[in-house]
DNA sequence: GCTTGGCACTCGCAGTATTCGAGTGCCAAC
DNA sequence: GTTGGCACTCGAATACTGCGAGTGCCAAGC
């Protein structure tokens, strides 16, 4: 009885703190909200929930204030996500539906997002390491110097230069062309890395099949290039971060908070820690204050999930805002999003 | 002789104010600046200064400000750019020189001159216009379907799709090739845009070397997405923007200067339009609060130059920062940091 | 005629005092 | 377990005051 009436109590702060950003008494919640006791009995029940930690005083004689584990609980047990409206289905599918590359549809999300929350959205760009190789194409713009070209299944097109030793012809260059597509089409960077390995041979122990040495020289040239391309990171840490101007409403303290989170937005590393690793599926994740990697950011929250084609998620975003945000619509908004953006990679 | 000495008094004002970002008075000044006169005819000066507008006093009895017109006459005639240290130069020379192509040299830069002036850094991408084509290449990913590479002489690429009405076999796909080669390789993009659209002869009239339908529709359609490509204004518009936090130094005034500066930095459109259009050369220019284009950013100033290969200016770089900052050194700053990408842009 | 010292005056700022009221904790009564 | 009452706390807002940096002006001096 006495448990849930708390409960609620917490919950009433929670929502009345997010919504006048002011610390909230007895008094004035239970006008607001049709508690049905009066408020010396929800002053017991929060210095109950204050013995709890869930709340506190900025200073004495002053109203409550949820802490990091209050919003935690009314985050997990007291919240349910605000559905989104027609219109705003509307507008995301209108927004997201104009995209006319993968680069154009993270821009467009990071924009949509930061709009829809009135928070910094943060949008990873589609990861390499789960796609699959579309395409690999060899140009020669000069006789000794080649073009690779890399097209994944997200849609991301890598190119590379490669010198060579010696010039190849039109065959040779053919071979090479044929060899490295068997190996990579249509295989996950993880496992066309490999196979592209494979089709090297060892220096000295020149196989049957092996071929003449411009070509493997060539060959070798463009694996070790593919493979690089394949694995660099910085394909992978590239992030899109729109919505910084939502921090102006920061109000008050602004050296100790914005400051940390404006150098944070600049460093993409940062970032993707922020975002969190991804994990499989479409799980929303929610890092309130403290609960976060970092020290300086302990006064914002994280709202995350992953998102890409058919379940797997092969990327994150998210919003990044002041602990005294409005979960319930940010988990939707964020949720909705994801799901609308992994659709449209789905069809892609 | 008095006017020497104004203009004297307004440079040291100006100096002054900037260092301790407060208003200065006549008896600090004879203090810190040895002028060989006294409070009292400094006074005087002032006062004359004032009379003309390039002073003001916040309030009664209260010292001197500089105003937008004082900046102005300080930046045009009375203060000499900083000579870079040698340190400066060497740290240039070394963060610059680790860039791996066009867009590391682009990132680099923002965050050096963010680093240097302690702004707001803003770097253009090399803009097409100016720049030739290097190279044109195409790819049949499928019978119908075609990669068009187009690289640039500033080292970027652009890629697109072309989808075919009617299959091409190789031959027919070398006949383009070599066609839209000839027309397009070596040229200024705006050239090369008007002698591709020579190649393709005009619907019905078929001329005697024209070639067979197939050829000509797929011709048709590559040139078509090469004359996009080129005038794609995404292309023109891609800025790099990095420093953001040092705008939580903005001190005071939040909601009145640094929202609507945030606001600005996400508008890709409105950050080129106060870099300012591309002069020839690599003058710097400087635009001082309401001289700018924006009522909001009034009291923002910018300082910015063109750069690029062998003296043409194919884009722009500068920083942002509040009309109070150090001049004659975020002058020097972006010009060294200019020139030395404009080497690197010889170079490659 | 410019410069200078003197001097009265202005006015924002910082520190202090004071009031006000929202909010609390506790207790006795229901 | 709930409620009304009540004394108490303490931050925020307001008003007051003295200080001092800075000014403008004037008359004397170089």
């Amino acid at each position: 009885m006495q448990e849930e009436r708390r409960l609620a109590v917490l919950r009433a702060i929670v929502e009345d703190y997010v919504a006048t950003e002011e610390p909230v008494g007895s008094k004035a919640l239970v006008e607001r909200h049709s508690l049905g006791v009066s408020p010396a009995t929800v002053r017991n029940d929060m210095a109950a929930l204050e013995d709890e930690g869930f709340i506190t005083q900025p200073h004495t004689s002053a109203g409550r204030v949820p802490t990091d584990k209050g919003y935690r609980l009314f985050v997990d047990r007291l919240s349910t996500l605000k559905p989104m409206s027609a219109a705003e289905r509307r507008a995301i599918a209108s927004i997201l539906d104009g995209a006319v590359d993968l680069d154009d549809v993270v821009q467009r999300s990071v924009r949509l997002l930061a709009q829809l929350t009135r928070q910094v959205a943060v949008v990873q760009y589609p990861t390499l390491s789960r796609s699959t190789v579309r395409h690999v194409e060899l140009v020669a713009l000069a006789p000794t110097r080649l073009l690779v070209v890399l097209i994944l299944s997200t849609g991301r097109v890598e190119q590379r230069l490669v010198d060579l030793e010696t010039p190849l012809d039109d065959t040779q260059l053919a071979d090479v062309r044929s060899r490295v597509g068997r190996a990579a089409v249509g295989e996950i960077i993880a496992d066309a890395t490999t196979s592209l390995r494979d089709i090297v041979p060892p220096p000295g122990a020149a196989g049957a099949q092996a071929g003449d040495a411009a070509t493997l020289s060539a060959l070798a040239g463009v694996v070790d290039t593919l493979v690089e391309a394949m694995s660099d990171h910085r394909s992978d840490e590239r992030v899109a971060v729109g919505g910084a101007a939502n921090l102006a409403r920061f109000g008050d303290s602004f050296d100790s908070d914005v400051r940390p989170l404006l150098e944070a937005l600049e460093e993409h590393v940062v970032l993707l820690k922020l975002l969190g690793e991804a994990t499989t599926g479409s799980n929303l994740t929610v890092r309130i204050g403290h609960e976060g990697p970092y020290q300086e950011l302990s006064s914002t929250s994280v709202v995350a999930t992953g998102y890409g084609p058919r379940d797997e998620a092969i990327a994150r975003l998210g919003i990044v805002g002041p602990t005294r945000m409005d979960y319930p619509g940010t988990m939707a908004s964020v949720r909705a999003v994801a799901r609308y953006v992994s659709r449209i990679l789905d069809e892609g």
